[in-house]
DNA sequence: CACTTGACCTGTCCGC
DNA sequence: TGCGGACAGGTCAAGT
């Protein structure tokens, strides 16, 4: 579910809310999303005041004056929602079926601090986790080790760009896109818009690619990511921001969940394939095979 | 090595 | 109304 868009909006909403607040208790009923021993959770996490939040690919980092770090995956159904009292969405809001009343059933992990707020961790799936590291040992984790740069990097050039992308030239070129190793923080939805962005079909080789094409790829995907980020991410089924509200990305997407609509650019029927093992969107017309 | 498939879970939607 | 099957935004491990 969530991409880098929603992970950050999800950033900038905690780190609006969270830093310094105290942790009271921490609240779980599920080892495996949450595996550290409740001797680690009374010794770093309870009394801890939250420093700062930070993202880095799709993985959230709450940093803690025990100079530990709260690490979180929100997977596809993950859901990070504060809320300062017990105010909640009634029946009737537009929210209420993704994050009303809370706790719920798909409530995973309860933080409460010291002024009564409380950090809700929700997963309707269970695919996400979260686990709680000492901070400078967190970019030793195995997937920081492998995961590709981030794509909104002030310092990550198209030339970079192109030129990680070209190291997989045999490739389908969405499931490079998708690879975190290869670039960070895309997923579904924004490989497809940025594909449509770039008119190339997901499933040419990298190598087939021409390289005015890949530029077009670069700068149509930071448009898209900085678009969704500026309104608040997509929501398709699961995700809310920090706040418990939608985010209104996929009102401009254009292809993804859009199959049977026409494309904007030059009306064709959008089209729903299966690439790379995912649901994928195109429009057949703009985005050829080659 | 690179690609595909299955697994991890729960919920929803669609067709019969 | 009920039931089986397919599918859902992410990552890993295992298989080909």
């Amino acid at each position: 579910m969530p991409e880098l868009p929603e992970v950050e909006t999800v950033r900038i909403g905690l780190q609006g809310l969270l830093p310094g607040r105290t942790v009271a208790s921490e609240t779980h009923d599920w080892p495996k999303g949450f595996p550290n021993s409740p001797a680690d959770v009374a010794e770093f996490l309870v009394s801890a005041k939250v420093t700062v939040v930070r993202r880095r690919a799709k993985v959230l980092l709450i940093d803690l004056s025990t100079n530990y770090s709260l690490v979180i995956h929100l997977k596809m159904t993950g859901q990070l929602v504060f809320r300062s009292d017990d105010a909640a969405f009634g029946a009737g809001h537009p929210n209420a079926s993704l994050a009303g009343n809370l706790p719920d059933k798909s409530t995973r992990v309860t933080l409460e601090f010291t002024d009564g707020s409380r950090l809700f961790f929700n997963d309707q799936r269970k695919f996400g986790w979260m686990r709680l590291l000492p901070t400078p040992e967190v970019e030793n984790l195995d997937f920081f080790q492998k995961v590709g740069p981030e794509p909104l990097a002030a310092n990550f050039t198209a030339a970079q760009f192109i030129e990680r992308l070209q190291r997989r030239k045999k490739s389908g070129i969405k499931a490079v896109l998708l690879d975190q190793t290869v670039i960070a923080g895309i997923g579904n939805i924004y490989a497809d818009e940025s594909l449509w962005a770039a008119k190339i079909h997901p499933e040419t080789a990298v190598q087939n690619v021409p390289a005015a094409k890949l530029q077009t790829l670069f700068t149509g995907l930071q448009a898209v990511l900085r678009l969704s980020i500026q309104k608040g991410g997509s929501t398709d089924r699961n995700y809310v921001d920090a706040e418990g509200k939608r985010g209104s990305y996929l009102t401009f997407a254009n292809v993804f969940r859009r199959e049977g609509l026409g494309c904007s650019r030059c009306g064709t029927i959008i089209i729903k394939l299966r690439v790379a093992g995912r649901g994928t969107h195109i429009c057949p017309y703009c985005q050829q095979k080659r």
